[in-house]
DNA sequence: GCCCTGACTAAGCGCTTGCTCAGCATGGTG
DNA sequence: CACCATGCTGAGCAAGCGCTTAGTCAGGGC
């Protein structure tokens, strides 16, 4: 790991090669608070504390407290659908994609958990049109795990009663290890990511 | 369903009988305020005057705003922990019993919501001494989920890689569940537990 | 040398927060 | 009848909140 997650954020915001570092710093104070205390019980000083400013300079960098959620709200979500569907798309049959799409989905919700106990809950702090992006970033994920397991379905590799219930769990399993899941944690991200593809794989019905 | 679940954890609490309606108005009121907007962003004033009180009125019946969050974590943790060991300890096999405390586990979870979100998302700003009580029922519970399926592992019903890691997957999909259902999900708590049995059946390799 | 610009700070404003306190009504008891 | 415990309210305090404002200062263009 050479990189951490806020890092691999950064590069995909907006106009993220001519802000200031300072901008960049406090993303990542406010990911880290976020994710400790919540939303609600991070103070503004908190952030700017944590990146080495007063709390005055937080407003020149962003419009407020939520501006920063939204940020971290928006681009941790479409770098978890990105992650979806690259590993849908890619090579193999259903199952081995499948296979893929989770070992990739619960390591990045070990590695990054800062920004994906953000990303899964702190949705009900974001601004009304954050919010509703947001949303369909989630709907858009939910629907290519929905596909990935009606096409395993359709190719006879899987066997489900329910697939949105199916969808549902798998996409439960890996969330919530943002949750759970720390530094002290006996097991990689990766090997963790290799055991919930095993028992995802098991969960469909897989015959591969 | 005859009963909220908040009056299901009432009866539990020390003295139930003898306190004043006023104070099970504002546990309830308490517990939907923190299930939906978080405990730091809900006011006293908030839950007093969704009990029908003035502010001032909360104070007699509770310590703090902390001590009802206390109260209501540790009441719905103690709630889970004698539900998960009622399933276990019950009649059959490791794989039958598994698929009770799974269906149970996971209606648990939908049926109670509300206390489910405070209860599973909210420990972080229990006090310290309540924050301790609670973690020591979180890890029975685990404790509890481990045993079943070494137990089963043992009697040839069940075949896992790591029990600890199928131990969480199986926690992991019920607790998170209390994050996503919501009235308007298309399957009743009961439904989504029967089928959440059988998936989990599955993870775990359930020759049943 | 001069001024402008962008990044920043010290101070603090207006408001909300958790919580307190003096006092009021009510209903059971002697 | 007086008395008092219980449950409650209205008013408000101290602290902390998100955010603003006036002003400082280093560095680059002319």
């Amino acid at each position: 790991m050479t990189s951490t997650p806020i890092a691999d954020l950064w590069p995909t915001l907006p106009g993220a090669d001519t802000r200031p570092e300072a901008a960049y710093r406090l993303l990542q104070a406010a990911v880290e608070s976020f994710a400790e205390r919540g939303f609600h019980a991070t103070t503004t000083r908190d952030i700017a504390t944590a990146a080495g400013m007063s709390p005055a300079a937080l407003y020149i960098h962003y419009e407020s407290k939520a501006a920063l959620l939204a940020e971290i709200s928006r681009a941790g979500h479409a770098a978890t659908l990105a992650l979806v569907r690259e590993a849908a798309a890619g090579d193999g049959g259903p199952a081995e994609r499948m296979r893929r799409l989770v070992e990739q989905f619960t390591a990045w919700h070990a590695r990054a958990r800062t920004v994906g106990r953000v990303v899964n809950y702190e949705l009900h702090a974001l601004p009304e049109d954050a919010y509703t992006q947001v949303a369909a970033l989630r709907l858009d994920i939910e629907r290519e795990v929905s596909a990935l397991i009606e096409e395993g379905v359709a190719a006879g590799e899987f066997e489900v009663s329910e697939v949105r219930t199916a969808a549902r769990a798998v996409t439960s399993l890996g969330i919530d290890v943002s949750r759970w899941y720390t530094e002290r944690s006996s097991e990689t991200p990766g090997e963790l990511g290799r055991r919930y593809g095993e028992l995802v794989l098991r969960m469909l019905g897989s015959r591969v």
